[in-house]
DNA sequence: CCATACATGTAAAGGGTTACATGATTAA
DNA sequence: TTAATCATGTAACCCTTTACATGTATGG
């Protein structure tokens, strides 16, 4: 069966909007696609010579005075036509691994503590998140930005906005849970201790 | 850096619940943690013979009369301290991969038809998936359960059925604003055609 | 002087899925 | 007879991250 080899088109995605270096390429996908789709150099340089090898992208030195050496890659028709095919057959889902979830089914209850604090970031992390995705949301259709559909773009922020919400909403319901155990943790631990006094 | 290796402990978070076979193994990590933890048997059978091998389970012939050959594995002392101390530890987030979100973001405004259907596919799947969560829900408070704790056994299936909802509610705005950019589309093609007729 | 941003790349190492091979039993 | 379920396992092949190597320019 013929793999997803996804991360060439996520490049090739990103040149479709504008002529890009490898560097540029990796912070536009960091800030544009970042919240639903992470890509590493290790990826990118490689993906890169690939697009190149296979015409669908130009490399063209582009070192600016008094700069590191740079090379930015252009979109062929060749390429815009492999994007074009791309797009058009059905996504392939990636199967679910979250980690926090698997932990905290394998919990014990006289250990709570931990979950708890896993939690309690996991609401930090994902508050923080969603501020930005508003700000994002707000800020977007002011000012030039040069991506061919900002309804596309606003779709995407309205997905993670939302799954943001309903994650921050079950942390907090979660956070009270994991107190009212530990709680009853304690309250288990003294009662054993009444039984068997060590003092 | 050492790198999470994840699955040999998922396979022993489940014998922790009880002794199993390979087969039932990935039979009740697919009923149970399948929403947010996918595992296949190339993952499973090396699992179990590492978990063997390093003292975490014990292997018990386990052939049922006129059944195939099986094997059951029990955890040892040694392997519940592991699955302790693994619990203990921080879990590692899974950098995101939304195909379908990647494609919906480089979509081109003449071609919405296609990502207009995944995201009709999205939302049947979803809504079944959402169906089978609240039975679960449901369910899963009466009758005999081996489950160490009910409570984080909920607030993993709340994550997933707010994810679920979140997803739902998406799809159905999603469609609709899709449903209006085909019209569009549709207007600027007559409109288009007006200008330079074909017949 | 040091940290950070810009900039390009490679290598190792491991993670993970899919497909295949094999075979018994049972129900339609 | 055929399909489905139970059952174990391997091998190929990708995907992916992390760490490393290297160097310039800028701002504090």
């Amino acid at each position: 069966m013929p793999v997803p080899r996804t991360s060439p088109f996520a490049v090739l995605g990103m040149l479709s909007l504008g002529t890009l270096s490898g560097y540029e390429i990796r912070r536009e996908l960091a800030a544009n696609v970042g919240a639903f789709w992470g890509e590493s150099y290790g990826q990118i340089y490689p993906a890169l010579r690939e697009l190149s090898r296979k015409g669908f992208a130009r490399r063209h030195a582009a070192r600016r005075p008094g700069g590191p050496e740079r090379h930015v890659y252009e979109i062929t028709s060749k390429g815009r036509e492999a994007l074009r095919r791309w797009l058009a057959d059905p996504p392939h889902p990636t199967p679910p691994r979250n980690e926090l979830l698997l932990k905290l089914f394998f919990s014990d209850r006289d250990a709570v503590d931990q979950p708890a604090a896993w939690v309690r970031g996991l609401l930090a992390e994902e508050t923080e998140k969603l501020r930005q995705i508003r700000r994002m949301k707000e800020q977007l259709p002011r000012g030039p930005h040069h991506h061919r559909s900002l309804r596309f773009w606003m779709m995407t922020l309205e997905y993670v906005e939302r799954q943001s919400e309903a994650t921050v909403a079950w942390c907090q319901r979660t956070i009270s849970t994991l107190d009212l155990m530990q709680e009853a943790q304690a309250r288990r631990r003294t009662a054993a201790q009444r039984r068997s006094p060590l003092e």
